[in-house]
DNA sequence: ATTCCTTTGTAACATAATGATTAAAGGACT
DNA sequence: AGTCCTTTAATCATTATGTTACAAAGGAAT
């Protein structure tokens, strides 16, 4: 259910934009890649698949338009939206940027919350069909509902703290199969895991004393399960 | 629902489509507003509220996308159908129009019999299809009346601003279900979200200011939730 | 059973993350 | 000009999270 960081290929000639637009969308939490051409471009994209491109217009060797022209006649990139930066808005439209393929275009300078929010909308829109995952599992006398963010055990309801609560959902969400530590670790804090297994037991610890020691249980030398 | 003529304000830059559209619209029976650009249809849709808006990509000041995309931002605009006009049908899809928002397309040169039919469509559509939104809100000691966009609490009227009472009306829509920030920026500021998350927690203090710190609750690196 | 070794439980602490709150700037509207 | 709304930024308090060290428990081999 949780995915990896969104992709991001950037491109632009000039090293400073695309070091202030790699830093900034960085720190959004995308996963960001770069080249300094439309060539260059083509060549990452075709090797890391990002989610979206976002290309300067006007670039040596390869400029926007052809790029953007090449990856939507590629199968493997035919898919990915591409944003434009372009010096004027008006620019754009006798550019035809749009015949070139292009899904969006930003003008120039760009600010960064016009840039983030383009990206989180064209991406929002790619997975508006995403399954919801269940909102709710149920057990004897334990509820766990995804929705409200709580617990309710032996009729109080508990506001566990997030970490505990994804992790007990997590677990829950499969009941009675063993998960290993690094199973746990790659699917409730995610792919760049920068922590020590043993929080998880602590964690567990933690659970385990607001619910009487009921329902996770150690499998040693293994893991952890859930079971009610 | 719709009470007098419906209107319709039509966007082109150009003297004579205008004047054709509105020529053919008025005789059909609506009520037409104009506008030269994008900037006046924003200004001329917050103040005559017309149940659909025609207008054209391509203009001077500022183009149809952008004025879509700022008219599906604003809490009094972003339920008005936009119809575009395009020179060529395909440049629709490539266009992302939709992206900023359009509901529909139209390629010219524009029939008149063709414009007429789609805007019936839509007309007919919405008043269908309208999502009988509950325009009230109705909890133990607390109202929130959408229509007239106060909120009853503790025996008094509250005249909440605009935002405030977005949000919380936002929250109060899905009693119990937690939003994200971005949830809730996506839902209460629109499309183009320019504003910092934070700017979320400060309205949520006025409101608790207002409502004795209920209803809105915070769950802890999650979001908030409403609850009664 | 005893010992040794590995794994897990627990508590205490340090640090990081997050939200509350306030003040103030900038805008829109009177 | 003045008011009110919206947004940002800065500070502070609180809680969540992660680490470590040591205790306890379990298992395997003798």
């Amino acid at each position: 259910m949780i995915k990896g960081l969104p992709k991001v290929l950037v491109v632009d000639d000039e090293q400073d934009i695309l070091e202030l637009i790699r830093h900034s969308l960085a720190k959004e939490g995308f996963e960001v890649h770069i080249a300094a051409n439309g060539a260059q471009a083509i060549e990452q994209a075709k090797k890391v698949k990002p989610e979206i491109i976002i290309m300067d217009v006007m670039m040596p060797v390869m400029d926007g338009m052809e790029a953007c022209r090449q990856l939507k006649e590629l199968p493997e990139t035919k898919h990915i939206p591409v944003i434009f930066l372009t010096a004027r808005s008006e620019e754009f439209a006798e550019l035809a940027g749009f015949e070139a393929g292009a899904d969006d275009y930003i003008a120039k300078p760009v600010r960064n919350r016009v840039l983030l929010s383009r990206v989180k909308a064209i991406l929002r829109r790619r997975n508006a069909l995403v399954t919801p995952e269940p909102e709710k599992y149920d057990f004897d006398n334990l509820k766990i509902d995804r929705e409200r963010f709580v617990v309710e055990y032996d009729g109080r309801t508990l506001q566990l703290p997030r970490k505990e609560f994804e992790l007990l959902s997590f677990l829950a969400s499969r009941p009675g199969r063993v998960f290993s530590r690094d199973e746990i670790l790659e699917n409730v804090w995610g792919n760049e895991v920068l922590v020590v297994d043993r929080t998880i037991d602590v964690h567990v610890r933690k659970i385990r004393e607001k619910l009487d020691d009921k329902f996770i249980y150690t499998v040693k030398g293994v893991g952890y399960k859930f079971e009610s």
